[in-house]
DNA sequence: TGCTGTGAATTAGTTCACAGCG
DNA sequence: CGCTGTGAACTAATTCACAGCA
């Protein structure tokens, strides 16, 4: 069997490698020893055949006729994510949004230590949220000399973000998950993933109104939803 | 000029509007009247021709030589977002994200009322959440029959998901912006969308360790960065 | 036989490049 | 001119389809 690994990786094969590993932590938990692209394609609505391709990035994981041990291609999809061992992670912005994410499970289980939280508002700073303390973001550079966190959760206003980006890159800060709703210049080595409720939201709301004469019955199957019928202009 | 609108509209091409929506309200904020694909492309990271063929699914909004007026193409970006009416929307799991999630601004900006809590935890029932009251998830067929909300966020835990989405379907419930780590099986004329931390964290994570060396020096662009150098196997 | 891994084909999405209008 | 709107070219991503191994 040919070997692989070498071409550039599509980034949504990236979010999708996130989705079979949960899978595959749920298929542990239920101690299922072996999967097949198919069982997973059932599972997750990714197609089969995208599962595998999406491996066939970083090797091959399977065996012709059997499927994949769930063990081995855990800890395989884990090394390639780099979460196999924990990674410090800082969180900047302690409002609603931000004090909700500190307590989100899905970050422990993806090996992300929540290791400090900042903000720049003086009735959060030092304030308690879970087991951290709110700190002041002033002191972000000193303190990261120490945690040396390399990704970081911007969960401050639209106004507010771009500067305070700019200081987390400023202290060596690589990989930024960005919730405010404004573009972000940075340089280009640095990663950021914007997340937009609004986005998504559109996307809904348009979905809705156009529907109202739907008639297939098929089940919804994957990740991403594709095209649709448009609506009349104006002007 | 020759006309459009016909063909099937690409799903990120939504999202994008809600970004260009964004843009033209804090160009009003700011007295502006005319903007160009230009302009646009500046504040948001987006191609100019991407921004003129997004529109052109829909109609045409510019004038050649001049641009576009801001307030009509807010307008005309809301009608076909169809937000240019307040909308009912829902909330199912007032745990964390649930909570947080009331209190996001971007929902009322996209005119979207968040009219109702709901939850199944006894301990959270009838507790105050800003100015709502959680109400039993139970209740949900007969309290949505006066409300008539068609889009719900829903925000508890994976196992009770599907659960969940379910009454809410049989409620006519027509879109879901799902919280949930995972796959709702509905009928397909039911829009979901799903909000995954986990992909995105993934996706840092493995360009943060990958990045070791990298040395270019550009500018940051826009809403999606792409493919990437991949990393070694492993079996 | 039942599965993987992967080139080839397909489909989707983006960007170019330019005709044509104000 | 300076801009839009859009066909055409391109690039990216998905899915097919099948050779080949266990």
């Amino acid at each position: 069997m040919p070997m692989s690994s070498s071409n550039r990786v599509p980034v949504p094969t990236l979010g999708r490698l996130a989705t079979y590993l949960r899978v595959l932590t749920e298929l542990e938990q239920a101690h299922t020893e072996t999967v097949s692209s198919a069982d997973v394609e059932q599972q997750t609505g990714i197609n089969a055949a995208q599962f595998r391709k999406d491996l066939s990035y970083f090797g091959e994981f399977g065996k012709p006729g059997v499927g994949y041990s769930v063990a081995r291609l855990q800890e395989s999809i884990a090394a390639i994510l780099k979460i196999d061992r924990r990674q410090p992670v800082v969180l900047v912005g302690a409002g609603n949004l931000g004090s909700a994410l500190i307590g989100y499970p899905g970050l422990t289980e993806h090996q992300m230590d929540l290791v400090a939280v900042f903000d720049n508002n003086p009735q959060r700073i030092g304030c308690q949220v879970r087991n951290l303390y709110v700190q002041d973001i002033q002191r972000f550079a000193t303190v990261n000399e120490t945690l040396q966190a390399r990704i970081a959760i911007l969960a401050v206003p639209a106004g507010a973000a771009q500067r305070v980006a700019e200081v987390l890159v400023a202290a060596d800060v690589r990989a930024i998950l960005n919730f405010a709703p404004t573009l972000l210049r940075l340089p280009a080595a640095v990663v950021v993933r914007n997340v937009s409720f609004m986005q998504e939201l559109a996307v809904l709301s348009y979905h809705v109104s156009s529907n109202e004469q739907e008639e297939n019955g098929e089940e919804q199957a994957g990740e991403q939803n594709n095209s649709v019928r448009p609506i009349l202009h104006s002007t």
